[in-house]
DNA sequence: ACGGAAACCTGCTGGC
DNA sequence: TGCCAGCAGGTTTCCG
């Protein structure tokens, strides 16, 4: 569910209950939620136990959340996957279907956790310093590329690093090692508004075309993010438990037989790596089927 | 290196 | 009413 303006409006929301509180008590409620630290979800909750939380960080869809130290600097790292959500509220959730984690904080306030499709998760990272960012990030995370609103993105490195590659465009900006925060809805408004079929190949294409498609994502992003971010049903609302309203704005996402606000001509949609692609037949031609060069 | 598919999950919708 | 197929904002892993 939540790409990049989804998350940094979770981020915003959780910076401004969360930095400088303590936590008090934390609980671990399904199995899933602290699959990928390695010592499970007690220990998890023993680490965070009694910390001071700094600030709330985020790199492309992951957030995490330094931690007071004495010695080596450590974070809780955060991913929502498909249907995860934070929330911070006066009462805790307990019996509600899909609370995962919660923790009580020392002003009284409960932040949890709640994750339909258990696809997201917390773990727990060292972290190091940055060069490019001048900040620390979690280990586990510089394999994660800076995304567009990084001080560490450089539109020339990344658009170099794209055409280098012989996939189709839409999967290259998908990849969270090239460029981060991009997922199915904004490389697809992206590619729009660059006027590129999803499935050209990124070899082949001119180098202003890349940079531009690049400048596409960074702007509908932040158009996106301006809204609250884009949000379908209830499983992507911001810590106060409200929706975005870029839906309304989507071009293409969704839009299959409608008419194209460009050119009217009707939306399609394709099927791309068992999900879907949406494009404008006439704005976005399709690439000729050559062998590739 | 690349493309395709499946896996990990729950829940909703639409067709029959 | 029930059942079943298909679909969903992400990531990882395997296979050819």
């Amino acid at each position: 569910m939540p790409e990049l303006p989804e998350v940094e409006t979770v981020r915003q929301g959780l910076a401004h209950h969360l930095a400088g509180r303590t936590v008090v008590t934390a609980s671990a409620l399904h199995p899933r939620v602290a699959r990928r630290h390695l010592l499970g979800g007690v220990d998890l909750c023993d680490r965070l136990t009694g910390r001071r939380c700094l600030s709330v960080e985020r790199r492309g869809k992951y957030l995490w959340m330094p931690l007071e130290s004495q010695d080596e600097p450590e974070a809780l790292v955060a991913h929502l996957g498909m249907s995860g959500q934070f929330r911070v509220t006066d009462q805790p959730l307990r019996g509600h279907r899909h609370l995962r984690f919660d923790a009580l904080l020392d002003d009284g306030r409960w932040l949890s956790f709640l994750d339909q499709r258990t696809f997201g998760g917390l773990s727990w990272d060292v972290l190091k310093p940055d060069l490019l960012e001048l900040r620390e990030v979690p280990v586990a995370l510089r394999q994660i590329a800076p995304d567009p609103f990084e001080r560490g993105f450089d539109m020339d490195t990344v658009a170099a690093t794209i055409r280098r590659r012989r996939s189709e465009i839409k999967r290259v900006l998908l990849d969270q090692q090239v460029v981060s925060g991009i997922g199915n809805i904004y490389a697809d408004e992206a590619l729009w508004r660059a006027r590129v079929h999803p499935e050209r190949s990124a070899h082949r294409m001119p180098s202003k075309a890349v940079v531009a498609t690049l400048d596409a994502a960074r702007e509908v992003m932040a158009e996106a993010l301006g809204q609250g971010g884009t949000s379908f049903d209830d499983l992507y609302v911001n810590v106060n438990g409200e929706s975005g309203y870029f839906e309304r704005s989507l071009a293409v996402y969704g839009r299959q037989d409608q008419a194209c606000r460009r050119c009217g001509a009707p939306i399609r949609r394709l099927h791309f790596m068992n999900r879907s692609s949406f494009v404008c037949q006439r704005c976005q031609r399709p690439p000729r089927r050559t062998p590739s060069g």
